[in-house]
DNA sequence: TGGTATAGGTAAACGCTGTTGACCTTGTCA
DNA sequence: TGACAAGGTCAACAGCGTTTACCTATACCA
């Protein structure tokens, strides 16, 4: 019936349904680092891949679910929306500013540049509300405002991304990094206390 | 030599090299407002202005010419950056969250959808820092950290527009708006204050 | 052992995009 | 009348994501 991906014969490409799958997702992966989802046609992907174009949208539907099963890997923001509650304003921080500078896997920074293309809009806006904005809600523990303020975390951590993308945001890392991100971390701060009280 | 714009001699559009290039413009405005930068092609645009499709990148280069000389026309934040010092931040507050309400112009409700698009990337970045970061920067008066301070702003700024698109943002649009207009005018707050202080 | 169904892969086309270069038409001036 | 130039058109180019029809080689069953 099926050879369930055995390793081939050795001459050539594994061959396979599974061995091909993961052939083009490394290869997508390996493109979208180095040159953005953008600038990565579907041929390139598939030559890079010694596999036909056909496949692509066979396996995956469409170039766009590519990134999205790439994305389904890796989490958005790894280990920092859990343990400790009261340092967790600092946790973004310190990632968000590190972000800032340009750390952050290869892969992280590429798609950042990817992160406003009209075709993955809805690629984000998945990964947006469950990696990010559904955690922080159930983190923070549910009480009514719980997604309101997890929204506004989300404005400032979106907010850095954008201007650092669209303006380089020399000036805010020219500022001493720790002065940086007690800031950013009093202004996640002030995005979670009460809406009503004063 | 040349009409110089002479309003032709009635029969049929209006010809001659300013009074084109005004039809191609208010096409792509219209077109624009409507669907969006991405989903309008440039046969589109030629064809609402009855005209040649090579005409547009005559006049305007390339599409995104196009997008750049009606954004040159309006501002990004009118009025919002002049005027009384004190009350800068809650005019910014109002206005994002007016924003945030989906209130503005037509086009600037599209535009926000299309200020992702890769091909606009260069159009926006010039945008963002002259009409913001900017201005910004010179109403603080210029001090050491003033494009510092500038640029969290615009964090902000961008941030919520960035929230609107890609996840709703509901839950914050859920909220009182006076709540919500005052917590974002004291989260610009903290973006101005010194770095240094404590 | 022979026949067949099927999974895996390929080639070629479709319709679309933004853009460009060669051509033509029209109006003006010498 | 002839030359010139501005304004406009047509047709093509190269590329994109995607789809359809076809081929091939393997695995199973009679």
């Amino acid at each position: 019936m099926d050879r369930t991906d055995g390793t081939g014969s050795g001459a050539g490409p594994a061959r396979g349904r599974e061995a091909t799958r993961e052939r083009i997702l490394a290869s997508a992966r390996e493109l979208f680092t180095d040159e953005g989802y953008g600038a990565v046609s579907s041929r390139k992907i598939a030559a890079h891949a010694g596999v036909n174009v056909a496949l692509i949208n066979r396996y995956f539907g469409a170039k766009r679910g590519l990134l999205t099963e790439i994305l389904r890997e890796d989490g958005v923001f790894p280990g920092l929306i859990e343990g400790d509650r009261g340092s967790l304003t600092r946790r973004l921080a310190e990632h968000a500013v590190s972000r800032l500078h340009g750390e952050g896997t290869a892969l992280q920074r590429a798609l950042d540049h990817s992160a406003g293309d009209p075709d993955l809009q809805a690629v984000y806006q998945g990964r947006i509300t469950s990696a990010l904005i559904d955690p922080l809600e159930a983190y923070l523990g549910g009480g009514s405002d719980a997604r309101a303020h997890a929204s506004l975390i989300a404005v400032v951590m979106l907010g850095l991304t954008r201007v650092r993308l669209v303006e380089g945001a020399t000036a805010l890392r020219a500022q001493e990094r720790e002065d940086l991100t007690r800031r950013v971390e009093a202004i996640l701060d002030l995005c979670l206390t009460d809406f009503h009280e004063e």
